[in-house]
DNA sequence: TTTTGCTTGTGAATCGGTGCACAAGTTCCG
DNA sequence: CGGAACTTGTGCACCGATTCACAAGCAAAA
């Protein structure tokens, strides 16, 4: 069965880690890896692994494992890695510059092809190759590069109006990293990543794992 | 029942998102805030914030709601968010000095106290306000500053020496944004932040919903 | 060819989280 | 004082995800 039916959200958000931990394996040498490998390098378990390479396909070999360049290819296949999608980013703040700056994006397949920022001494100029432009030239800049991702650096203020413009301008996915909640249409898919609440869920167990002096509420 | 039992790993997720809604109301205003209202505010549904809620406490009032004020201490009690948790981040690259500067993590109680850095020319150096030390200091520093949460944001070739030197350190807590599983002892946890993987999930959606043509695998 | 050893793929049990729906409790108005 | 309007807190049913455990299948050795 090649056809591929409904992959669980879950599969999904673990399927980049598989490709991430098959990168330890050379490209074109027909090296085998077993769910129990692929486990170690992903930072799952084996079970997990199976299932959720199943629900791709029937792909491994059994008494052996799943060729490396193979599994490789497919997982790419049912991301949709095999295609590039340029990305446009709002806000060069600290955040924006480093994030137009990181190699990470453009190494798996999404380039930051261009910027925008309300400061007016930013436009026009360009910062590590990626060139600045008013937020109001948004629709043009998607439409010239066909650009399908937004990612939001702004400030939270400014967060809600970078969603709203991108949205005008025909962009269905984007990346937050503002502390506030997007208002967008249904079809549009967002994924907010709040990093000082996940320090927070840290801070949590902290406080959980060593009781601090409690400071003046009655007990009991 | 003020006495808190067991708070599901969901609900915990949950709470930052629910503080940083209630910062819509000032503080010393005897305001009153509903699930409803505060669903919105975090992006949840209503059901959810009265669940999560009611693992804390009974802290809202029949027919009325929540008193802000009193409903962000508590939260802030459980978060464990009452004490500031200084934090040391390992790698000062791009990312590095974005996080350093980011404003958010001070202002929510993780001020970046102390970074380290393996270039020569960088140590001994402040960047914003944050010194930057030799890995091998980790150890003084932690100490001295009462340190127990880092932040790992070098490459990912460097991120498990940083993550082992960080628990040598004593800390137990790490937020990691390299592209790698980390290996540490059961008692650390460890939250990984892979912005690559964030685009591909969005990629993944984009990919299912306008499906592109197809190369040349034989189809049916 | 048969046996041994290994690994996948998957049914089935289990666990945790979600959301509904409503009783319990509060406020306010008449 | 009685009733209407409203909102919390929660039991319960549901759903997706995880994990177990094992049959199915492959390879290599005997």
């Amino acid at each position: 069965m090649s056809t591929i039916g409904r992959i669980p959200e879950a599969t999904v958000a673990r399927l980049p880690l598989y490709l991430r931990g098959l990168e330890a394996f050379p490209v074109g040498v027909a090296a085998t890896v077993s769910s129990d490998e692929l486990a170690d390098l992903a930072g799952v378990n084996a079970a997990k692994v199976r299932k959720d390479l199943s629900y791709l396909g029937t792909y491994g070999t059994r008494g052996v494992g799943y060729d490396a360049d193979f599994l490789r290819f497919e997982i790419s296949r049912a991301l949709g890695v095999a295609n590039t999608w340029p990305v446009v980013l709002c806000g060069m703040g600290n955040l924006g510059r480093a994030l137009a700056n990181h190699t990470g994006f453009t190494e798996r397949g999404f380039p930051v092809v261009a910027a925008t920022d309300t400061d007016p001494a930013k436009i026009g100029t360009e910062l590590d190759g990626v060139p600045i432009y008013a937020p109001t030239d948004l629709e043009a800049v998607v439409g010239e590069h066909e650009i399908a991702i937004g990612v939001i650096a702004t400030p939270a203020e400014a967060a809600q109006g970078a969603a709203d413009r991108l949205v005008d301008a025909g962009v269905r996915s984007i990346m937050s990293f503002a502390p506030t909640v997007l208002v967008v249409p249904d079809d549009v898919d967002v994924r907010a990543v709040d990093l000082a609440a996940e320090l927070q869920i840290l801070g949590f167990h902290l406080h959980r794992s060593r009781p601090i002096e409690s400071p003046n509420p009655a007990d009991s």
